[in-house]
DNA sequence: CGCTGTTTTCTACATTACGTAGAACATCAA
DNA sequence: TTGATGTTCTACGTAATGTAGAAAACAGCG
């Protein structure tokens, strides 16, 4: 219960990258500009959407629990409700824990991790 | 592009639990037993498929590069591309992936895991 | 207070994924 | 060839998602 569609995660994006709050009309013009400036090839089109269909899009992931808004202000300000690399982090427990044996699934994650996240790692898990 | 529906999950089980090779009409009889006797209180129950349903499920995990067949033998046998452990790794590495500051992903993983977990960990990085 | 521009909510339709299975086609043994 | 068994085609219902117009709620200005 956890998947995002391609528009719900070009806005989380948005809503993760510039920290602060900001509203369906500034994510709609984002979105619309959303620089091929990468260098990558790949990367979303410059997507010219109505704001009907960004504050759609919000009020989903707002009931899916992954934005909130402030109702105060006028123009609502939309904001992640956890930072990407929480969110990330609780979706690979998800996935973890939907495997019988957890650790078994450890042992595959770690043989293909890079070397320097291995270093990491092990910092990580160096107290105790 | 690797999300499961209840159905291609259940068959995925199945095909994980008992390693071998299984024919539609195999599964589609152990979906129907689905022994709720696990001790558990939740559990899909004895779902009663037609076997052309079992066969479409089939087909499209196949076609999601997480079921194979063998063609050769009448009844057509099914097997797991990979094994639970495997497929699961795969998916964190894909979760994890879809975040520009991985190592940032990873200590917030490495927050919430269980300590045997951890040690597990720590054995497995162990040498460095 | 009523009008108008802005913002939000309702309602709606198209597309795709998935559960589900009948109809039609293929195959092999007798 | 025929019948039993197995596989593929086709199809429909439901839910998620992309997309947005219509309608309602508001806020400031005469």
């Amino acid at each position: 219960m956890a998947s995002l569609g391609e528009l719900e995660r070009a806005v989380m994006d948005l809503l993760w990258a510039g920290h602060e709050a900001a509203t369906a009309n500034t994510l709609r013009d984002m979105l619309a500009q959303s620089t091929a400036a990468h260098g990558g090839a790949a990367g979303h089109e410059g997507k010219d959407l109505a704001v009907t269909t960004v504050l759609t899009v919000l009020s989903r992931l707002e009931k899916k629990g992954l934005v909130e808004r402030e109702r105060g202000t006028r123009p609502h300000r939309y904001q992640a409700v956890s930072s990407r690399e929480d969110h990330t982090a609780e979706l690979m427990h998800e996935v973890l824990g939907s495997a019988p044996d957890r650790e078994a699934v450890l042992a595959r994650f770690i043989g293909s991790v890079t070397e320097s996240e291995a270093e990491t790692l092990r910092k990580l898990l160096g107290h105790s």
